[in-house]
DNA sequence: TCAAATGTTTTTTATGATTTCAAACCTGCC
DNA sequence: GGCAGGTTTGAAATCATAAAAAACATTTGA
């Protein structure tokens, strides 16, 4: 009933392998230059050494710290795991919403969520409020939240949204240095879309990932953590729906695969206009796609 | 070390006024009638009844209810204030942000901010989290929060990502059909405009208000969540610092009026070449004013 | 007989208590 | 007199719990 100790014992480990380079005898470091290395705060490294004397690893008076032998295996405190799952929270709740197709307006529990995840309630609750920023969840009145979701007007909006800063990106993007490593960024990717086009009667498949890095690179050219925070959000769900609409992928994919290749002659020959016009064409083409995704699974 | 009973408490009064709109003897309504007239649920309902039947309102029998006395003022149960302040957190938080012209890279302390705002921690954490997805602030790894805050790049990439999303508007303002409100609303804005020009030397102060006024319905014509989202922190940190840099500020206001309506007028004409251009210079001198009114600070 | 209302139980949410942790502040030593 | 070690204070993370909601079971009366 209080915070985890996981700090306390991850130090702890931490300091049995700093102790393990040292020999019997020699001098244990000041206090401060411990927190440093383990990036802890002093109290947590002195409950450290606290519990180092009390198990004999080492003497400990005033200033004058020594290792008295070495430490073993059995020295070693077990870390209780938790956080492990909590990191990338983010990435598995919109997989397990396109996954599992939760639809609009269902109502989120917590409790149920922070099972399923693994993810203490609190983090849910903030992660929560963030997505609500982005009006994709709402808080009920009743209390709790609900998924604002996958309608079609949100995916009118997101796919409008995301052409608003593409579409900038590519204005910056004909702009940039010859020496803006986007270039050979470009080249790079040029080769890749060339060398799955050639394959794509099997390969079809791994498109997707591709997709995700050609618009990284594009909105890359534009520093802005606006533009950045927003672009994760609506790339992991254009890969989630992506993936998830299997009806005539193939075709698709090779389309989109000659789309991109417009995209990148024209930037690579400075031709704004063109640049744009192939940019638009190809931001139509997904935009129905996702809408299209959508009107399948409601029919499914 | 519970949630509160605001609810019920909330709840009895209002079954309190309901009875007062009833006969003694009549027949209260089923539970889950009284729980839609509420808005609360039937739990709820049931203990707010018992209370009833407990001060002899009410005779409570199985399915049947009856009224038996009317209530008085000295039945009702005082609701403890609390949520009053916790509403608009969003405006005090900037507020205070912009105010005290908080550094960036400034340790937020959800304690010390809960204290100051009269708001409950977690709430604060919620509210931290979703700003933290505009990149106005960041966890700590040692735990808390910190404010990411206004140093030049900020305003930079805030005034950039505005300009897009106002362009865009512009650009989907020119198509908006002759029947859409924003033209009757652009009429009503250029005579606000008008009559602020001629008493400029006065009431400069006023154009702060008009200023906002003008963005918001330019960028009411995109419906879009997203867009809609941002604005709202756009135009809060604009209008902020406006009011706080104080330089010049009638040339500025007056110079900004003349950007305004030669918006304005390109918008009437429908000239979507020369409305983008009129909001490109606006936008520019907007960037302007907002870092000068950094330096400003910097140097203050 | 069966649908609506009530009674009962389970689950979930909101919220402060509790413990760990961070950091400021002394204190004394070389 | 600056640095290392002790001490205290205050904040953050996490959990337990009351209140509320929802699900489930039972009764009632047309």
């Amino acid at each position: 009933m209080a915070r985890s100790d996981k700090r306390y014992r991850e130090a702890y480990n931490h300091l049995l392998d700093f102790c393990a380079g040292l020999n019997v005898g020699d001098a244990i470091p000041s206090e401060k230059v411990l927190c440093e290395e383990m990036a802890v705060s002093r109290t947590v490294v002195r409950r450290c050494l606290g519990g180092f004397e009390e198990n004999g690893l080492i003497s400990w008076e005033g200033r004058d710290k020594r290792l008295l032998r070495l430490p073993q295996k059995s020295d070693r405190l077990d870390e209780l795991d938790g956080g492990l799952s909590s990191d990338d929270l983010e990435q598995r709740f919109f997989d397990w919403i396109l996954r599992f197709d939760v639809a609009a307006d269902t109502p989120l529990s917590v409790a149920e969520l922070s099972r399923t995840f693994n993810v203490p309630q609190h983090e849910l609750k903030e992660f929560l409020a963030g997505l609500s920023r982005f009006g994709l969840v709402t808080r009920r009145r009743q209390g709790g939240w609900m998924l604002r979701g996958f309608t079609k007007d949100f995916a009118v909006e997101l796919s409008d949204f995301r052409s608003v800063l593409e579409l900038n990106a590519i204005a910056h993007l004909v702009e940039a240095p010859v020496d803006h490593p986007i270039w050979g960024q470009l080249k790079q990717l040029r080769a890749q879309h060339d060398d799955l086009a050639r394959r794509i009667d099997r390969d079809f498949h791994e498109f997707s990932k591709l997709d995700e890095a050609f618009h990284r690179a594009i909105n890359s050219v534009v520093a802005n953590r606006f533009t950045r925070e927003f672009q994760k959000v609506i790339s992991l769900i254009f890969h989630y729906h992506y993936l998830w609409n299997k009806a005539e992928e193939k075709q698709r994919n090779a389309a989109a695969i000659e789309e991109h290749l417009a995209i990148i002659d024209a930037l690579e020959a400075r031709d704004e206009g063109a640049a744009l016009k192939a940019a638009r064409a190809h931001l139509r083409t997904s935009k129905t796609t996702l809408l299209s995704s959508l009107r399948y699974h409601e029919l499914g």
